[in-house]
DNA sequence: TTGTTACTTGTAAGCGCTTACATCGCGTCA
DNA sequence: TGACGCGATGTAAGCGCTTACAAGTAACAA
């Protein structure tokens, strides 16, 4: 008969229906099979199943979405994924989601603050239950139009309780200081700031404003700052380093905003043949694999990133399940001491 | 009736007919005003237009993959995000689709082939038109699963003409043969191998015959080859190497599976106060960021990522279009020298 | 026997969109 | 003037699924 043809046709994607009537039962059954596999019998069940395992079956997911409402699917945007600055982080936030039977969407906005709010856009058109976001800078339309679909979402590597957002993460403008006296104890007073872009990052803007508020608390000279702002990129850092060491009297240390710059920085150093920390110290921010197997290896803020991905997950599964508010989470970041930074020379 | 009242429900996420209705047209009208705008007049566009920034409206996806048929997205399954073996290559894929309007769906399968199924099946289920896969070593099931789909997929990272499959990549045993003739014009007679898992994954597996097969050619006894396996992580690396140095007499040089084990080679290698390459050699194969950065640099394999990501989503867009069959692609990797191989002491 | 309960299964109404087809005006041309 | 074509818009039929509700059945107590 036609219908097995129908069914067999090369090309043609299974549905419920098929199965349905395959296994001779209503599409409704099949679906609880699925669904709720405890609401039928043993018998029709397994009927059932065999023919979904015969026929390749595969529900259609935004048939699904679009009748049940809901996606079980969280969705994260990320500014990179060009370097291993969130990965760690991300995999702990998946990690937890999976055990939790949620997939995970991921998409970058390369840093853009306008892509970050198309990239939302998606994921919200998309149906996610819940987003994760990186920091708190971006334009309010980008969280209204979060709210006003009623998606949950948290902030991530950033804590700043003026913020109105349920967040986790960490002071970077604090854990800048508590770096930056380090630097200053052993005697620096001409420091290179190697900084990201600041627009629309709030990391950056803090770890800056954390250099700058450490050296005016020190009592050193605003002009004894020197800050070169650059693209979270290797070349980009090395480039940058090569702009600092011109400044004269020249840096005796770069305090970098990450590790990748830090490690650009290192390299820029070899090239020129500066000995590190003897001639100029360097030092890092995030404490990724990179920092530990550089030479030498980088002193850094070590950040908590699978705690974080963690917490971020347990946030939005509570959101998502109506739990609201839930308060911002500080998380602390501290110190790694490597062999990048040393006494001023 | 409840229409009206529900339109203006707090937390009621406007839909097409919501638009219309406020518009003073046809759904139908508002769908074309925002798929075809030519078809629709200036005067009733602009009016669609204001009423979709107003409300907010943002088409539901599913809804709209449900009835076009098509969704304008495509999926890569990765192994890892967890460093940045991929990056490049998924960055360049992404800005070729990009370009064509496409959005990426990313997934990653920890090196797990079962998990890559599971991910696989996903994007088939969210109606994605094309998948970029890495390799070709999967069971069969994962292929057929697209094949009856009808989803296009493209196999990168990989070249072997006898896999029945769309593919862009590179000869990994080639390559790898092609560094090991310089190791052994080196010298060096004794190599430890470090590789990558390779279960279900063919470019290790390619890479651990190119250097078995360099060494046969060149007379070698097979017992000068010692081998390790380790999974793609540093720490792995640095245990693994430990674990090559062991073996008496003691390699010249560790031949690594790719730049991630090699850096972990490398952090070792340096905790033991062997000196790269005067006491022992290390290469590495990939050529991503880290091989540039750590010290001493690594000689490795440069493998082109970037034009394989983007010959990978020319493939699959061709494939898309109906253009069948795609031949396979070879692009040529080439060793990079940096100061990590020398000569067998 | 009959009513009740507990389960299993089926029926059918959407979910929010696209699109084939019908309709409506209006300018054009013989 | 009327037939015609054409562009703009509306109508309505699904796309593949979930789920409220109805219907059917078997077990059991009264």
């Amino acid at each position: 008969m036609t219908m097995a043809d129908d069914t067999q046709r090369s090309g043609h994607v299974p549905t419920l229906a098929d199965v349905a009537r395959a296994a001779r039962v209503s599409s409704a059954t099949v679906s609880r099979c699925l669904n709720e596999p405890h609401r039928v019998t043993r018998q029709t069940r397994e009927r059932v199943m065999r023919v979904v395992r015969e026929l390749g079956y595969a529900p259609n997911f935004g048939a699904r979405a679009l009748a049940a409402r809901r996606t079980d699917t969280f969705g994260a945007v990320i500014p990179t994924m060009d370097n291993a600055i969130f990965a760690r982080g991300l995999q702990a936030f998946q990690e937890e989601m999976g055990r939790h039977g949620i997939t995970l969407l991921v998409a970058s906005s390369s840093y853009d603050p306008g892509l970050e709010q198309e990239q939302i856009r998606n994921l919200a058109a998309r149906g996610v239950d819940g987003v994760m976001l990186i920091g708190h800078d971006r334009p309010e339309d980008s969280y209204r139009l979060l709210q006003r679909r009623g998606v949950p979402y948290v902030v991530t590597w950033s804590h700043d309780p003026s913020q109105p957002h349920p967040s986790i993460g960490f002071d970077n403008r604090k854990a800048m200081m508590a770096l930056m006296e380090q630097v200053i104890r052993l005697g620096h007073r001409h420091v290179g700031l190697l900084s990201g872009v600041r627009y629309g990052n709030d990391r950056a803007r803090l770890r800056a404003e954390g250099v700058a508020e450490s050296m005016q608390r020190a009592g050193i000279a605003a002009d004894n700052l020197t800050t070169v702002e650059a693209r979270y990129s290797i070349d980009a850092g090395a480039a940058g380093f090569a702009q600092l060491m011109q400044r004269r009297p020249r840096p005796t240390v770069v305090v970098c905003g990450n590790d990748v710059l830090a490690a650009g920085a290192l390299r820029q150093a070899r090239a020129m043949g500066l000995n590190v920390p003897g001639d100029v110290s360097i030092t890092g921010f995030d404490d990724i694999d990179l920092a530990e197997i550089v030479t030498p290896g980088l002193t850094t803020v070590h950040v908590p990133h699978r705690q974080m991905g963690r917490g971020a997950a347990e946030i939005l599964m509570k959101l998502r399940d109506g739990q609201d508010p839930v308060p911002p989470v500080e998380l602390k970041a501290s110190i790694l001491w490597r062999e990048s930074l040393g006494a001023a020379p």
